[in-house]
DNA sequence: ATGAAAGCGCTAACAC
DNA sequence: GTGTTAGCGCTTTCAT
């Protein structure tokens, strides 16, 4: 071995060409003859040559890349660890990036240097950028710098996003409760800087309203221990209450032991209905009545409209958010 | 605007200095003097100048930037969603990489085309990757490839990887049951080809030998549904079981279930131990007693590892399995 | 300490 | 159809 690795001039050398018509050999790219580009392709077999991706992006000026971003609040790590979210949406965005052979970088970013590593992201984003947990002022920034962006999340209207219904889906939870015969329904929240969150919140009070119903709310952080305690305390505060809208399958997940800790059923004293649909759904006992955001789906389109072009400004992509009924809701 | 982005050249003439001093200045390198470097600084932030990285690891022929391949078995979405491991390990490894502002690429390659993929992104590493689930096979081909990596699961004995005592946390765990007075200890184990389930395997069988109980064993797929199917054929064709050892938390969700289906509860009836420590752990009813797989340390180890240069063959780092008391083995 | 100039490995005009 | 050549934006000798 002369050299560690073959470079297109090796090749070009080997197989008795120029690296014009190595180059187009190898790309497919039309105006070369078959007798040639066998010779060609026949070099990189006894080379074993492989492209210097890096070279190819650089003079190419394009690079299939979608970079991926979520802004951790408090210690990242944690928070990634737990939320099934994430690997919703890298499971949705791997196997079209695969099909269309880009590549995927994942960006998680603290919320305190959170302006310069976004400015400096948006310098090197290719394909686009899939903004998957964000606030609007960040959205709103990044965007600014890069246009072939969508967000998971609701943000500022001018940044293109997939749009879960999710007030729709907060309020059809209740109204499930609701005509099941429940009328003492309490409400976990999420964070209150979480624009989902906010959502949610704001279904579950439309629809208590509407119903005539009489709020009680107690907040969460989308994790299950904050869903315990929540739950805990609204029990201890509010003996009475026959049911909970609980704004993510995890905290509802906590709910539900909380319920059980205080020596009540679920369903039978109290309803449970949590919201996502995500893996932690099914390992509850019982396994969880839920809005189903389908993530998958939404990555899917997100990633699928990157690699389509430029996003138009304001571009929205609406999903519905479905009621799932498993067995933590009294029939 | 009249350039769409200042590049280095616009950055030195706007300073009125070299490329070259532009570059040292950015990078903080030595040979250049206060005063210059101060211009070139105004410069950048006057034009919002932002590094082209591809140029830049083209040009010193390194980039900073770590590859994490997960090799998929069937439909990877399923796989990928469901799965809390990965999530942990990308969690592990965030941290690390953003302190060492380091690219974290993500690639999920299908089984098929495995091999022609393994091998292109072994020609494309360069700080190295981390095998986050691979067979030993194609393991051994990525690394004789690229000497950078560190395998998460077991492997070819030259590939280095963190080791997790897979084999002695599933025969901890038959041990724990068994001190507490469970005789009729079933299994519940994991894909046959999966090295890690091989292990735990390997761990429930010795135990049950050195104990002197009874195999009695079923396959599962590391999934809930698998988890779910195997611990209902157990219970039905083994009424006595009085408990469970179940090779991750996501089958012992399942598992769970399953118990409480048949009309037994957990653990009054039958205790069931799961594997993980994995968030699922903590969403069952009654809460998991488990075995921690410490992935996030042992995926903060594998980057560091390949941040400090590349592992010595052969290298290991072993991780404990520990027992993670909660509610479900009755004490 | 500073600048001129030579590439990094590849693609894409542009000639032939 | 094929080869020659000029860059892509940056780092890094090597003169000065």
């Amino acid at each position: 071995m002369s050299r560690l690795k073959p470079t297109i001039e090796d090749v070009a050398r080997v197989a008795g060409v120029s690296r014009a018509t190595a180059s187009r050999a190898i790309n497919n790219a039309p105006g070369a003859s078959e007798p040639l580009r066998a010779r060609v392709h026949a070099a990189v077999a006894k080379l074993g040559y492989q492209p210097n991706e890096t070279a190819r992006a650089l003079a190419s000026g394009r690079q299939r890349a979608v970079d991926v971003i979520v802004v951790t609040y408090g210690p990242g790590i944690r928070w990634l660890r737990a939320h099934p979210y994430f690997s919703r949406v890298l499971a949705g965005m791997m196997p079209v990036l695969e099909g269309a052979n880009a590549q995927l970088r994942l960006h998680a970013v603290g919320h305190a240097a959170a302006t310069e590593a976004i400015d400096e992201i948006a310098a090197n984003t290719t394909l686009g950028a899939v903004l998957a947990d964000i606030t609007p002022a960040l959205a709103n920034r990044f965007y600014s710098r890069c246009r072939r962006t969508v967000s998971m999340v609701p943000t500022a209207s001018s940044v293109p996003a997939m749009q879960a219904d999710n007030i729709g889906g907060a309020y059809a939870a209740v109204n499930h409760l609701h005509q099941l015969g429940h009328r003492r329904i309490a409400a976990v929240h999420g964070p209150a800087l979480n624009p989902c969150a906010v959502d949610r919140r704001t279904g579950y009070l439309r629809a208590v309203r509407k119903l005539g119903l009489t709020e009680v709310s107690a907040d969460g952080d989308f994790r299950r221990e904050g869903g315990y305690h929540a739950a805990k305390t609204l029990i201890e505060q509010h003996p009475d209450i026959d049911a909970m809208f609980v704004a993510c399958d995890l905290m509802a997940a906590g709910a539900v032991q909380a319920v059980t800790a205080s020596g009540r059923r679920v369903p039978d004293d109290v309803s449970v209905i949590g919201f996502d649909d995500s893996i932690a759904a099914v390992c509850t006992n019982p396994p969880l009545t839920t809005m189903r955001l389908p993530v998958e789906d939404m990555a899917v389109a997100a990633t699928r409209l990157l690699l389509e072009g430029t996003p138009a400004p304001g571009h929205r992509q609406r999903f519905p958010v479905d009621l799932v009924v498993r067995d933590s809701v009294r029939p």
